[in-house]
Formats: structure tokens, sequence, C-alpha cells
DNA sequence: CTGTTAGCGCATTCAA
DNA sequence: TTGAATGCGCTAACAG
């Protein structure tokens, strides 16, 4: 590998004033600067980042702290964060960690390797106390929690409106018994798309009716199963995200119902799977990449000495496909 | 941050004995060993990797380079990857690129930033051996790849076998007018498949039948739409990759045909998605994720010295869901 | 504008 | 078994 020491040496200068020409940092002559960046560029010389890290104590890595690799939610997000990063010169440290444990020791591994910041994705721990801890002082950026943290910047969607979306969309179809599947109470975003539906729901003098899930596909399921063998059975329902609507409309379907004739359904977030279910999937979509992009942004404004906390929301709409149609 | 020199200075010894404590290497008397760990763990001494990696030329870090992270399988392979990284107390940068310029210039970023070797899946180039010079004489594990890179290290599945297996599964079920969704021509893998999906359908005394695809849902749809279409139209398919077989059925549902009953379909890949389709979808199934748990592995092989080029043949069994029935 | 001098935090010689 | 010295490749302060 060829190192700074010798463009230095071809060029005729000293190491520190080829760092110079080559960083852009500090006073060179055009004539240096110009004179060492060819040689460099001839050699395919790349300075080793390991030594600049260590040098000027940042890394430009970030670490991406993600739940669930295999929720497909997640690598649209991490898609959209790696290509921003890549595009600001950054370079993405993946680590995937359910539980709080394993989120300490990972954040804890990310940060020996440098890292000059994080994206969490959601928050493993109970509290933004914790995170912010295991985050050792580095900035920190959380996607998608917002009560729990307010404290830290966020990049989150607005949730409430989403969910309003879903419900006023159901409504204009001239459905009345909407049904609501949510994801585990507690979390924030559950709650507020819970919010969501309500305020939506009572604003048209209808009756909310909220049953319990935990944003699998298998909860959806089981969801909608109680609800069709119960009294009063929704004609419509809407979902804390996609893969529990697709749950729900296999069960649908797996009893030789029909979807949407005997039930309309709404998802939320329009992963890439949504549309390639059959019927596609009527969703409420947020644009799951620019949330990871976003997320790197707002990493990279705090890095450079901007240190107020910001909550960056982006918008949602509705997505209409095949899941929705007229109450009968 | 509290370094190595902190942890000698309270336990009274130098900064070499300390980092041979540490570590584990060299001579150290048992006694200052448990007392430099007590301190370090008591002060919950974390090593400085970036300064490990300088001074030692081994960084723990892996790069992984990934074709497009949109598309469900390789979030799926690096779930694995992830995981047995961790496991072996490596970190895993990730990086994705779709084009020959763009992976040469991502793998370069890498090597810059002292991975100690490369997970390539799929080869970005033409040939081996651009992909041997952009990774900079430093080892590699190619996943997915096998006649194109006889002299690296790889780790694949069984593709002529997997291709067969599905053929044989229509043959069992009656079906005689039996195409073959391909991927795109040329391609290793999709050659692979064909030849198993031929062979075994010339040992049944059947004649084969080829439409080219690209391994997307859109190819999948527009394929078995000429299918359907032209002449002598096929009662079964089978597909090189499970987004294209999940696009035939919705194609084939779209126009109001049903799954299995006017055409049987069998995936490739297994990958989540595939049991989340309604009908469930028969596919062809491999361990996906053990795909890149293996290519970690081999290459931490190769890093412990040992250079032997190996190719790790995985195997694939199907899985029979709902979209494949008897032949009418 | 440029060169010299010091580290960054650690691993690894070489002596003792 | 331990310590002192050296260097990984680079950036950053300080002189000139």
């Amino acid at each position: 590998m060829t190192n700074i020491r010798d463009i230095a040496a071809e060029a005729g200068v000293s190491v520190a004033t080829a760092s110079r020409a080559l960083t852009g940092k500090g006073r060179v002559s055009a004539a240096t600067v110009e004179r060492v960046r060819a040689i460099a560029q001839r050699h395919r010389f790349q300075p080793n980042e390991i030594a600049r890290s260590l040098s000027s104590g940042r890394s430009h890595s970030l670490g991406l702290l993600v739940p669930d690799i295999t929720n497909p939610f997640f690598p649209e997000l991490m898609a959209g964060a790696e290509s921003a990063a890549k595009a600001r010169g950054q370079t993405i440290l993946l680590t995937a960690a359910l539980g709080a444990d394993s989120a300490r020791e990972d954040l804890s591994v990310l940060r020996a390797r440098g890292v000059d910041g994080f994206i969490v994705v959601g928050n493993p721990f109970d509290s933004a106390e914790q995170l912010r801890e295991a985050a050792g002082s580095r900035p920190l950026v959380v996607v998608d929690r917002s009560e729990s943290v307010t404290d830290l910047s966020t990049v989150v969607t607005d949730h409430v409106e989403g969910a309003a979306l879903a419900v006023r969309h159901l409504i204009e179809l001239g459905h009345t018994r909407i049904a609501h599947i949510s994801g585990p109470p507690g979390l924030d975003v559950t709650d507020l798309r819970v919010a969501g539906y309500e305020r939506e729901l009572r604003a048209a003098g209808l009756e909310p009716r909220v049953v319990d899930g935990d944003f699998t596909v298998e909860s959806g399921a089981a969801a909608v199963r109680a609800l069709l063998d119960g009294p009063a059975a929704p004609s419509a329902i809407t979902t804390a995200n996609d893969l529990a609507a697709i749950g729900a409309m296999n069960a649908v379907l797996a009893r030789g119902g029909s979807v949407p004739g005997d039930l309309s359904i709404v998802g939320y977030d329009d992963i890439v799977l949504a549309a390639l279910v059959h019927p596609g999937l009527t969703t409420v979509a947020q644009d799951i990449g620019e949330l990871g992009a976003r997320a790197v942004e707002e990493l990279e404004r705090q890095l450079t000495g901007d240190t107020d906390v910001r909550t960056v929301s982006l918008s949602t709409s509705l997505v209409e496909r095949g899941t929705t149609g007229r109450a009968s």
C-alpha cells in the first residue's frame, strides 16, 4: 500500500504539507495542491482511514442499530441510510439487536470502533436516559420514537395523522364498523396510531374498537379471526403495520372470505411487500428510505456542531390498492 | 474515555504488560493478569479498536458487499452474516452497490477502512480477476457465484439440484407442460437453474421451454402473460426466484385465473415473503441466512491463515405450500 | 505557505 | 515475567 509518505516524497514536500494538500484543510499553495493531488491520483492513493481516525478523532462512520433485520421495514430504512451516508462520505456500521442487553453491548462495540454517532431505530431500552448512556455521550438520532425521547433528536412520521388518514378513507367508502389491530400496547408508535384511529372515528360519531397485536403476520391473523368470529364483526380494519395487515388478509382468504368483499383492510408503512401481495394492499405510506436518509442528515448536522435537539417529522399519504372497497 | 494507560497506571505495571494481560498474548504472570483485568472491568475499559487496528494491522471487521438491499433476499443473507460475525467478534461494514463502477469504489472505501476481508454477494464485475483486483489482495469469499470464480472461495447452493427438485415435484403432480422463467441469461445462477430444469425435464421425456426473466416481480408477470397467451400454454412453471414467481402468480390472479387451478407455480429461494403471499408459495428453499453465516466462517478461516480455496455447497429442499396442485 | 515536532492508543519488538 | 522503546499512518499544533 502506498502511503502519504510516499506521496510526499515524490512531490518533494513534507508529509504535513501533503496531508494539507489532500484534505484541503490549512493553507497550501495552489501549485503544490495540484502537484500532490496529481501524484496521489496517479498512485490511486487512498488515505488509511484507520490512521486518519486515530489522529483526528473522527472516523466518518455511523453506527446503525436496528431491532430486527428480518422485518422488511428495517432493510428499507437501512438502504436509505446507507446511500445517504455514502453520499456524505460516511460508512455505516450495522448491528442488529433485539433486547436491551445485546443493544447495550452492540453500542459499546461500535463505540470502541469509533463511530462518530449513532442512529437507533426504536428504543431498545426502557428510557431515553439508558439509551443516551449506552451511546456514551456520542451524538444520537432516534428514528421512529417520539414521545419517550423528547430530549433527543428524532426522525418520525406523523402517526396520528397517518392513522386518521386510513380511517377517513374507510369512512368515505361508507364503512361504519371499523376496527383497529394495534401494535404492542405501550409503544409510542402503537399509542399514536391508536390515538389517530380513535380521534377520527369519534369525529365521525363511530365507536372505536381496538384489538392488540404485535406487528407480526401471525398477530394480524389471530386478531382478525377473533374479530370476525365475535359479535358485530367489522366491515373494515386498519392495522398498525403492513405485516399485520397481510396476516389479516391471509386469514380472511384462508377461511374462504374475500378481500375487500368481506373485509376492507388498510395497512401501514407501505413496505415493498405491500405492492406484491394480491390484491395489493391499500396502506398508509411513509417514505421508509427517507426516514433513514433524514436520520443520517440529522446526525451529520449534530456532528458539525449544531447541538439543537430537533424533531424531523415526515408526512404520510394513503396509497390505494386493492384491499379496500365500498361498504355493502 | 479511560485508556490502557490509565489501567496500567492503576495496576502499577507498564502499558505493555497491561496490553499483554488484556489480550492474552505474551507471557504474563497469572497474578498480574487477574489484577489488570479486574481493574479494566471495573472501569468498563474498552480498548480503542481504531488504535488496535492501526497497530496490529487487523481490524476485526469484514466488508460485506451486496448488489441490492431492497431485494428481500439480501437482507436475509445480511442478517445471517451479521450474527455470525458478531458471534466471532467481528463487525460488518455494509455497502450496497449495483454496478461495477460503484462496487469498485465501495470496495476501495472499505479497504481504506481496513476491513480484514470481503464477502461479496454475486460478482458485480465481468470476471473474477477484476473482483480480486478490486479487493486488493485481501481475503475474499464470494457468495452465490460458482462457475465464474473457480479460483476463489465460494459459498453456494446446488442450483442444478434445486431446480431439478422443483421439476420433479411438478412431474409427480402429473404436469407435462412445464415452463421455466429464468434469470438474466449468462449469469451462473440462471444457467445452472436452467440446466437443472432441462435435465430433469428431459429425463422424463418432456420438452423444456424457457422464457427469460431478470429476477424481478415484473419480469415474472410479463413472462407468464407471454406464456399463457401463446400456443400450448403450460400447466405449471418453475421460476428462477421467488420474486418472479410472485409476479407470475399475481399476473394469473389479475386476469381472473386461479393458482394453482390454472397454473402451478414453484419459486426459488424461500424468502420470508414466500410464506406471506396467499396462497403460500411452493418453493425451493435454500437457507439464506446460513449462506451469509458460512461465508463469514469461510472468510474467518482464510484470515487465520488457511489459504485453501474452498467451495462450500449448501443443500436445498422443496417447501410445499399452496401454489402447486395436481394437473387436471 | 511550509517544515518540524508531537501525539492519537495500542501492539510489539528488544532488552533486561 | 516485565519495562522501555518503536512504530502503525495520519493530523494538528507550533514555528519559521
